[in-house]
Parts: C-alpha cells; structure tokens; sequence
DNA sequence: GTTCAAAAATGAACGCGTTCAATAAAGGCG
DNA sequence: CGCCTTTATTGAACGCGTTCATTTTTGAAC
C-alpha cells in the first residue's frame, strides 16, 4: 500500500499565494473535475485493452493508472464491458455520420452501399485489437448506458441502409417487391458476418476485405440467375 | 462434506452381501464413474441454465447438486463457457447430420437450404433460453475443447450450403461466377444474422422465423433486378 | 469564514470463476 | 495382502468484477 506511490501523486500542493512555487500540478484534485477523470479513465482503459487485452487489463489498473479511486470507474462505466463500449462509441459515431453523409441519392447502389461500409472498415482497421474486442462482447449486450449507445448507431446504420436501398429503388436501378428496410436489414446481415470473419484472420487488409464484401453484396444484388453479372 | 448428504443421493446400492455397519453414503461414490459424474454434471448444469439463467447460476451450485468437488466440474469443461457447449452441442451434431441427410441434389434451391435451416431452427425454438445463452456466448469463442466442437459443426454447416449450392448449378437452376463456397458462406451470413435476432425478439414462433429467413434466401436467390420474383 | 446538505469519490468486502498442491482411489506386481 | 506408481478428485486460495456504506469535496446560504 506504500510502495506504489511511485505514481503521479505530487498533487497534493496547497499552493499557498505564492505565483512561482508551483509551476507543476497546480491545485490539488479540484482542477480535476468530472471531464477530467473521464478522460483519463477512457485513455487509460484504451491504452491497457489495446496493450494487454480485454481480459488481461484489470479494471484495479485502470483506476490505478487513472489516479482515481477503484469505484469511481463504475461510476462512468456501470461494466467493464460497459467501459469498453465507451471508448468504441468515440468515434464511431462519427464514422457513422461521415459515411451518412456521403450517400448520394443518385450514385450507383455498390457504390453508396461501400461508401457507408468503407468508413467503417477503415475505423475497424485502424484499432483491429480494440474493434475485434468489441465484435466480440457485441452480440445480445444489452445493458449499460454505452452499450445502449452504441446499439442505436446500429439501428441507424440499418435504417441508412435501407434508405440507400430505396434511393436506388426510385430511380428504378433495383426493383423488388421487397420493402427497402427488409433489403437493408439483409444487406447488414452480409456485412455484419463478413465483418467479423475479415476481423477475425490474422492480417485485417482493407482492400481485400472490402472487396470481397463487395463480392458478397454483388452477389445479393444481382441475385444467382444469371452469371458474369452481364446477362449473358 | 458430512453434512450437505440432505441430496438424492439414493443411487444404486453396490452389492448386497455387503450390508456393512456403513450406511452413510460412503460405499455409493465408487459406482460413480467418469461418465455418471459427466451426466450428472450436464443435466444439473442444463436444469439450472435454463432456470436460473448462465450468469445466475454458479459453478458451486452445479458441482454441489451434481454431487461432485467444485474442481471437478473443471476437469470435463475448460471454462464455464465450455460447460456451456457442453450441453449445447448434445443434439446439434444430430440435427446438423439430420439436416445433411435431407439434402435432395434434385430439389430446388430454396427447398434444399429451408431444409437444412428448418431443423436447426426447430432445435433452437426446443430451448430458446440455452439457445439465447449459446449464440451470445458463441461469437469469438475459440478456447476450449467443446468450443472447438462446436465451431467444427458450424464449418460443415458452410460446407454443406456450399455443396447445396453446387448442386443447384450442375442443375442450371442458378448460375453465377462466383465459387459454390463463396455463395455458401453468404447464405450463411444472412442465416446467422437471422437466427439471431428471432432469437432474439420475445416470441420465438417457428413459422414466423422461418418464413422471414425464407424472403431473406429468396432476395439472395433473385437478386434486386427484378420484381415479383417471376421475370416480369 | 462558517455551516451544511447534496454530490462525488472511495476502497473494504463480497461472491464469483479458476488454479493447483494436496489427497484419495485405482491398479499392477510380488 | 502390502507396496508402489499412476490417475482422479478435491476444496482452499487467488485475483477478479462489482457493490455500497462511508468519507471527502463542493458550492450555496448565511
């Protein structure tokens, strides 16, 4: 219980009046408000579960390394899980909202269909330790404020789905008796699995990965009838 | 290791000559060899899966009710997660052979994988609770033995569809560029998907479930390009 | 500055899954 | 039977995630 303060603890400074005597750690822990710890706890936890592993980083560590007491990290995160999904949710929403935005109503449905996938592959890619994680604590979690969080993004990313379905459905590029949002919710099943096998062998290359999603969706979209996509 | 002797310890008596002065419950562990220990341990720890659910249930509770040590539960499953596939993998090898026996390289398409598709489904509605508990747990499980064997029965699985799908093109019902297994493995995708939102929402109707895998196939199987499913 | 109620933070305590050194049982041999 | 080797079984012990009664901090009112 001594010999691990050896961490950052010199913050305990009253700091008087003086102006000069403390040009580190200023006050104490009130400049460390709410935002501050939360910041610091979702660093800490990403660096450790990127480093370590899920199961590997002990919540102990975080709360250590974060300089905050072991309870509080449940304070902002009612799981572990639920901590895990805190970090996946950064930025994903944002890629979620990047890849809305750059559907065009009257591009072709492979390419607005990649456009949206596309981004999400990237953002997958660039943290494959961390998304493989949260692949993998994914299914049927449904409780804890972040995992909601993260489900309603899902939920848009269908409804996306199926309104660039029926983008391509009214200008008659598709046509089916199939409503769109059922079209979308196949097209998310393809990506979904795909997804996660792309993940889960060994070397994740976003090329080959989207490509062969994009495989995949051809394969939906024109259907087994006829071959080379050209009808023959 | 007297006192908890209140269980239904009333198995077989060994021998009947050998009515000694040693009534409590000393002579009845020697029958219990290897394979009533695991039996024992899979009907309690399926009981109390089902009713209690797979995280109210503790390993102490199985090993107690199954009358064993608390490690020995672990020498016949890895994990807890294990135990798990344990249970679940009795009947899905016999369901997977059923399903494979009823291919028909003659039938259609869609008969052929509703036929592989309707008893897994039939087997999943049979126990919906351990089914739920099993495709949560499944995704990105790769240690241990049962997980393994559960993972191979998935892999013919793809397999199959894929040997499904090659009959259908030997057949000319369908043609497409793409390898038979590559079709499989997208048939699988929507599949998995499928199964696990029905699984998922409340009432699991088996009409209902199969009906909405079958518009899922079909759209697969006609491809967007066309309405109503009959060429125009 | 003092007071005090509300909010935030904390870590001891709990029950869990899992490990493993110790123990018991089984089997082979003379 | 006794003796020894091998195998099976066991539950105390460990470290974990999580809870919650207690303590600390905060900020408004005086």
């Amino acid at each position: 219980m001594v010999e691990r303060d050896t961490r950052e603890h010199a913050r305990r400074e009253p700091a008087s009046d003086d102006a000069t005597a403390a040009p580190r750690g200023r006050p104490g822990r009130r400049e460390k408000n709410k935002e501050d710890k939360l910041r610091r706890i979702k660093d800490v936890a990403r660096e450790l579960f990127v480093s370590k592993g899920f199961d590997d980083t002990t919540i102990r560590q975080i709360a250590t390394r974060a300089d905050v007491g072991l309870g509080t990290v449940f304070i902002y995160a009612a799981t572990k899980r639920d901590l895990l999904f805190l970090i996946a949710n950064e930025g994903l929403d944002e890629v979620a909202s990047t890849a809305a935005a750059s559907v065009d109503p009257e591009a072709a449905l492979i390419d607005n269909l990649l456009g949206v996938f596309g981004p999400h592959y990237a953002f997958f890619a660039r943290q494959p330790e961390l998304s493989r994680l949260v692949l993998r604590e994914m299914a049927f979690y449904d409780s804890g404020a972040q995992a909601g969080s993260f489900q309603k993004t899902r939920e848009a990313l269908i409804e996306l789905l199926g309104t660039i379905v029926r983008h391509a459905a009214e200008r008659r590029e598709i046509a089916t008796d199939e409503a769109p949002q059922f079209v979308g919710w196949t097209i998310f099943c393809i990506y979904q699995v795909e997804l996660r096998r792309w993940l889960s062998d060994g070397t994740i290359d976003l090329e080959s990965g989207l490509d062969r999603l994009r495989r995949a969706l051809m394969l939906l979209i024109r259907g087994l009838g006829s071959g080379s996509g050209t009808t023959r």
